[in-house]
RNA sequence: GGAGAGAUGGCAGAGUGGUUGAAUGCGGCGGUCUCGAAAACCGUUGUUCGCUUUAUAGUGAACCGGGGGUUCGAAUCCCCCUCUCUCCGCCA
């Protein structure tokens, strides 16, 4: 969430910039204004109150020893009063504060100002594209006829067990993530992140923190017997090993990777968009996530475009990036670029990265901060970025690399899968 | 799941109603000493919110797992919740 003191100094800009993301609620700005000045009239009452109050109770102490219980009972009475007051105060207080957060956790994060404007996909800019799109056999096929053709992966299967979305990966098909995620991993560890293995499932105060509360409830499956939520993303249980965290300054940036199960809901979703691994319910990821100082976020973000594109590279998939309009970035973000490697038998572009820089936003939400050089306290900018999403890059490498009886696999890939080709 | 114990500052660990934001030790930071370092010694050491002609300053308030209560006054008493540990049961 963006920070009252800046909202109040530069409301204007924060008007423009979030109009950009197609946010127009100028009211709800005004609201938390108000509301921040009621929150400080109050807690000036109460506290000037409770001084009174804390001052009295001291005095009582020093009358009882002198044995003065007369002149005790005089300021009791006038304490109890006191207290009366205070009582209400503080629930006003209460009120308020839960108010103006509800309000400003609704204000979507400002976009950087290399944001275009726009309001769906077809406005995003391509800043970068490069690769050889493949000339496919005549007789190419989708992924999903390839999957099946080889038995690499059983929808029916999961649909039977689960239900859709859920698909078996079998033989060459699991070795196949098997050999992408220790690939993915270990290119993370080369480029300097930090392994963790992180929960599947977190509780409500890290949904959050990122940002999946209390907007995108729908989008993650629900634990309800016990609060808790399955993780759309490892960003989640992974950023939110720092909530609640100072950092000292020379321990930024903070460089960390994790692979894990994804799980969406994504409800409302037909077609040929969602057939195949073009889109699942459980999917694999490797996720990279840095904390950093805020002057070097916007070079950081850049190195993870360099690491996202490096392993397209390897793969020898052809790619584009997209710099996203303000319509089709996510509320956190400030500036998102996404990848698309180019699916040849399907003809589309297949999303499978998406890299961000939430500049202070998560980081204010889960107050994330650290200590600098002279001991001041800031918060911190946190990014995230997938490296990346294992369907649509499977869907890719069969496609683009089939041959008339068979799938050759990527030389960078050979040694994770030990073997050189799916036939 | 059953029984018991506990939750205090970066860590360890005192504190059972009245200048206790909290002893002490360790760690951290600054200094003295030293050619330098170690040791020793001295000093310092949390977070949040408010106010003060925004000040690496002053001042008020809050915070001893979380929430509520008793009291003029609570880390200290009472209630609820959460978590941790030990033993038993179960289990990979």
């Amino acid at each position: 969430m963006l920070l009252i003191p800046f909202i109040r100094a530069n409301k204007t800009e924060v008007i423009a910039r979030l109009a950009i993301k197609n946010f127009h609620n100028t009211e709800l700005i005004d609201q938390v204004l108000q509301l921040d000045d009621l929150r400080k009239n109050l807690q000036q009452e109460l506290d000037e109150l409770l001084a009174e109050a804390n001052s009295i109770a001291k005095q009582i102490g020093l009358l009882f020893k002198e044995g003065k219980t007369e002149a005790a009972a005089v300021l009791k009475a006038r304490n109890s009063q006191i207290k009366e007051k205070t009582k209400e105060l503080n629930q006003k207080l209460a009120e308020t504060k839960d108010q103006l957060n509800e309000k400003l956790v609704e204000i979507p994060n400002l976009p950087h100002e290399s944001v275009p404007p726009g309001k769906q996909a077809s406005d995003n800019i391509t800043v970068h594209e490069e690769g050889i799109i493949p000339k496919l056999p005549e007789n190419a096929v989708p992924h999903w006829d390839l999957i099946s053709k080889y038995d690499l992966i059983d929808f029916e299967l999961g649909n039977k067990v689960t239900g859709a979305g859920f698909p078996f990966y079998k033989g060459k098909g699991a070795r196949l993530q098997r050999a992408l995620i220790n690939f993915f991993l270990d290119e993370a560890i080369k480029a300097g992140y930090q392994e963790v293995q992180p929960p599947l499932m977190v509780n409500e105060a890290s949904a959050f923190g990122t940002g999946q509360l209390p907007d995108k409830e729908g989008q993650m499956y629900t634990i309800g017997a016990d609060k808790l939520y399955m993780i759309p993303t490892a960003e989640v249980p992974v950023t939110n090993i720092f909530r609640d965290v100072i950092l000292q300054e020379k321990e930024l940036p903070v460089k960390t990777t994790a692979y894990s199960s994804c799980f969406r809901r994504e409800a409302g979703s037909w077609g040929k968009h969602v057939r195949g691994l073009n889109r699942l319910h459980q999917f694999d990821k490797v996720e990279i996530v840095e904390v950093v100082h805020p002057e070097t976020s916007y070079q950081t973000l850049e190195a993870m475009k360099a690491h996202v594109a490096g392993l397209l590279q390897k793969l020898e998939l052809p790619f584009r990036i997209l710099r996203l309009c303000g319509g089709d970035m996510s509320f956190t973000s400030a500036l998102t670029f996404d990848f698309e490697v180019y699916s040849a038998a399907q003809e589309m572009w297949l999303e499978v990265s998406s890299v961000s820089n939430f500049e202070s936003f998560q980081a204010n939400r889960m107050k994330l901060r650290f200590k600098d050089n002279n001991g001041q306290i800031n918060l911190a900018h946190t990014l995230n970025g997938s490296a990346l999403a294992l369907p649509r890059i499977v869907a890719a490498l069969l496609e683009n690399n089939q041959t008339d009886d068979g799938i050759n696999i990527p030389k960078a890939l050979q040694p994770y899968t030990g073997f050189e080709r799916i036939d």
